[in-house]
DNA sequence: GGGTTTCTTGAGCGATCATTCAAGTATATA
DNA sequence: TATATACTTGAATGATCGCTCAAGAAACCC
């Protein structure tokens, strides 16, 4: 709270007339955070297309030197607070939910782009999408791990499952 | 605190007799939590060969019923404590790196057995494979995730890395 | 300029945090 | 049994938590 106030430039009572409580800001900067996600994706698709774009938004997650932290927000708070029947841990998980089927999409888009075979569905892809880039950000945490290679090494896999059928 | 003296049966006083501080036990905790991963694998490579071992312990993250959080215990304490030079960070940090290391010694078995080629190096193997780990047991913290599947998903990975070259 | 409304301020609230320690109880030694 | 040693107890500590609200300042309207 200190932090906030100081970095806000708002008095407490401020902060609370403004936002209401520190859990309803923490809920704001979640929906900000999906939304430059989102959007960050979205213009990823315009330049290189689906597969082009999944591939791409990889390494937008580990290079962007805006972001203090790499690790992912939804995943820190649904970890934090899972189990606690926080509403912030609810709203964590479904948006979690929602970006996966943003990537099921781009798949399925991929598939028909002819970017990405049908062995799998595009379903499966993106959960598995997800888990990778979870396991991303978590690496970029630690000191001693690459995670611009390990990135492309991650992007490598999504040609890669085309080639090897 | 109230939760581990009840948990422990330990009023504060002999709490502190016992461990100095909160962070002491959880530092002891932390040197458990790696202990028993490290004894879990160790027992899979007697049962499966090094690339066995590897794949089975993907699927012992996840279905270990008796560990109340599948999340892993180096990476939340390393999200949760970074950046405040805490010493608890640090120590998640090393282990997390001498993981990686037993990772990659059985990469270089698996390979030097046959069973993975020598298309990538055992180090970034490993690293690829802590992270696909970190990733994994995060989402078996989401509610609308299948782990198990998303475990059996990247253990055929670790064979199809040699199938596809 | 007087009066009303809105915004800002910061001292202070109760709750909880990790931690301490003097007093009490049990155990071991002689 | 008397005495010394070790363990247990829980009330109390200061710090910090998220948050409130009465009082003061600014902005607005007529």
């Amino acid at each position: 709270m200190k932090d906030l106030e100081r970095g806000l430039g708002l008095h407490p009572g401020s902060f609370y007339a403004a936002f209401g409580s520190k859990d309803a800001l923490y809920a704001l900067s979640l929906d900000r955070y999906v939304e430059d996600g989102q959007a960050r994706l979205d213009q990823l698709v315009q330049s290189y297309g689906a597969l082009g774009a999944l591939k791409a938004y990889l390494r937008t997650v580990v290079e962007d030197s805006a972001m203090p932290v790499r690790a992912c927000m939804l995943s820190k708070t649904l970890l934090e607070l899972r189990g606690q029947d926080s509403a912030l841990a609810e709203k964590a998980g479904q948006y979690m939910t929602q970006m996966e089927a943003r990537f099921a999409s781009l798949f399925a888009q991929a598939q028909f782009d002819g970017d990405v075979d049908d062995s799998m569905s595009a379903d499966k892809r993106a959960r598995r999408f997800q888990s990778d880039l979870m396991g991303l950000r978590v690496s970029a945490e630690r000191g001693d791990v690459d995670a611009l290679e390990l990135a492309d090494e991650i992007a490598a896999d999504l040609d890669r499952t085309f080639a090897a059928i």
